[in-house]
DNA sequence: TGATACTTGACTATTTTAGTCAGGTTTATA
DNA sequence: TATAAACCTGACTAAAATAGTCAAGTATCA
């Protein structure tokens, strides 16, 4: 199991603007510069995320990005979900009634991905932007 | 973020194996066909699981694969291992002291990454086989 | 009228995954 | 003792996913 660079980059990149925030748009060419991520591949995510509501752009010279929500109300699985950045653990459709193994019942390990499932969303959910920015601030005194 | 069918197989087949592991070994022929995997990638599979001594092999007619600890003792976290399914959440090397993107300090969002890895490796660890064959056997009944 | 910065969509190399395939060896049992 | 069941090993590969790049714009400020 593991993350995308979408999802990573998404994070990262959220968690640089949240921080410069409240007074300016942030370009993404800083951001670019700032944490080592492709101009060209941060364009691709915050089309997402704009798209999303999560971020509000800023056309034109001094222009930018802004966060569209307060830092507190972006959870992670926000962010998560608008760059398509999923947990798949089970193998079925969940709606479905049918196993993984085209049988029509469950199969024997279904029950325990969907536990895994909930428990990393749960974390997912429970972290926000604010917690972030919160976290880094005290890392760097 | 998903799991792979390496280690979705390597539980699903233990699973299976331990329901009927106190008689007789279990070949993996009876796996193959009733849970629906590739008698082939069993075989991968099951190398695997022996060589890090979750399963005792018994060859020749009438021959298959046994336990060899307890149930009780195996923790999903065993058989991850084992097949090599790991949870890679942070980028960079965790023992070094420099971050994913070059720099000598670690980037803004390493601690996340490191605490979902915990997250997810917790649950990994709290769940043994026993659990699992126990929680199927009730939804059985 | 530049320069800066967002916008969009198509394209592609690389890597990973999820197996297959071919050729063994071992051992119970008829 | 022949035969078939079952383990054992390593190499190979098609397909999917990933992690970007590239090109050609449009909007706005100074
Ligand atoms: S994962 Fe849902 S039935 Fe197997
Ligand atoms: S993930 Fe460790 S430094 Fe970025």
């Amino acid at each position: 199991m593991k993350l995308t660079s979408k999802g990573r980059y998404a994070v990262m990149a959220l968690v640089d603007l949240a921080r410069f925030d409240n007074i300016n748009p942030v370009s993404l060419r800083d951001i670019s510069l700032r944490q080592g991520i492709s101009l060209d591949y941060l364009e691709q995510i915050f089309s997402r995320l704009r798209k999303r509501e999560i971020v509000q752009s800023v056309r034109g010279t001094q222009g930018g990005y802004v966060l569209n929500k307060k830092a507190k109300e972006i959870k992670l699985s926000n962010i998560f979900d608008a760059v398509d950045e999923k947990v798949k653990t089970v193998k079925c459709k969940k709606e479905s009634k049918k196993g993984c193994n085209g049988k029509t019942t469950k199969c024997l390990t279904h029950n325990l991905w969907d536990e895994l499932d909930s428990h990393i969303n749960n974390f997912f959910e429970q972290k926000s932007l604010e917690d972030l920015v919160k976290d880094n601030a005290e890392r760097r005194i």
